[in-house]
DNA sequence: TAAAGAAATGAATCAGGATTCATACTTTCA
DNA sequence: TGAAAGTATGAATCCTGATTCATTTCTTTA
């Protein structure tokens, strides 16, 4: 009974798959999800259409794990700005945190629009959502935290970390979407640093 | 040479059209725009598929005037609450858009999610751009106006805008989007009111 | 090397809707 | 009323991509 995958196809197997998954991510980055079809994929990374349902159960999960793939790094910076080793002062925190997200989509450009804004195939928008909502717990965890310690003014964290995300959204992408370049990045984080600051420090 | 279209049917015509947009608007309401199909709407205005196009260029038109025709009396409350005939304290009246927005889009239940956040397609999307731009004008306006009077602290206004736009997007969708009903709804617009005051007001 | 199971291939198929168009019906007015 | 022009019909067509599957190519082991 000759032949069972061995260890090596194993790791081919294992590897093709990521490289699929990076070849996607790059296509997203450049071109946004709109761009990414099986057949676009399947040419770009040099095998048959049909090789790609052999990785992946179907677009939807595709899609979905580009998307978390585009994303976790990012969520954990936010989360390490949030919840430093050094012991800091929460609103010095939430600055760090805010200022965190707000750079880095600046500087990805395109890519952070197709995770923020871009419109999408529900399957991704779903996704989306857990991002946002990974997002959104951080920040209520912090701010819940700076309550206690009356370092924050009450308030309803779970509103105010719903909100935040949402300023950072709309501030960041709003201008993007519009195809406006945002010009000026240095003053843009401050204003929506200073904003966020207002809204949940007072 | 018999027959040109008399007042009588181009009155017919015009009634109908908007007939139609009426039956779209419905369906959006309870079902969102992925429910709005040509052949869905031709069905539940009783007249055939290909009569559509007699009165719209386009589905992606017939989409834009749906969302127009949902949006414009909203915004214009919004800005009624911020621009009132009887002059008052700009933080009053920035609490009374931001609650006027709140309620409404409580209120409206699915029609507000379809009409901030439920998946479409860009064209649709196109609109939605118009539609957030038109209310970050209105707060836009408003904050200068407050700033310049001292009743705001110095901010960038535009950025300040943007920024309330996500929160109100955010704080009220991102439940519904996940499908948890908004069951206390004043502790929630007053969440809200709150959160942008201090944001904006300080 | 041969047999057998795994993987890859890519053209064909399927799916969901938008859009078209040849045909039939209405309205107007001489 | 009948010819001319406008309007409505809805089945057929088109489009865009995802998904399938019969066939071919690899890998492994006896």
């Amino acid at each position: 009974m000759p032949y069972r995958p061995t260890a090596k196809t194993q790791a081919r197997r294992t590897e093709r798959r990521s490289a699929l998954l990076k070849t996607a991510l790059a296509i997203v980055t450049c071109e946004g999800f709109q761009a990414l079809t099986i057949n676009r994929l399947a040419k770009e990374a040099g095998i048959a259409t049909g090789t790609i349902y052999k990785y992946f159960e179907s677009k939807a999960q595709l899609c979905s794990e580009v998307f978390r793939l585009a994303t976790e790094k990012e969520v954990e910076k936010v989360r390490a700005a949030s919840f430093p080793e050094q012991p800091a002062h929460c609103r010095k925190r939430l600055a760090n945190a805010v200022t965190t997200f707000a750079e880095r989509a600046i500087l990805g450009g395109r890519l952070a629009y197709a995770l923020i804004a871009e419109p999408v195939n529900p399957m991704v928008e779903q996704e989306r959502l857990t991002y946002r909502r990974a997002y959104a717990d951080i920040f209520e965890q912090l701010i819940e935290e700076a309550v206690t310690k009356k370092q924050f003014p009450p308030q309803t964290a779970h509103v105010s970390a719903a909100a935040l995300v949402g300023i950072l959204s709309e501030a960041l992408v709003a201008p993007l979407a519009r195809g406006i370049p945002i010009t000026d990045h240095n003053n843009l984080v401050k204003a929506i640093k200073q904003f966020c600051l207002r809204a949940v420090a007072g």
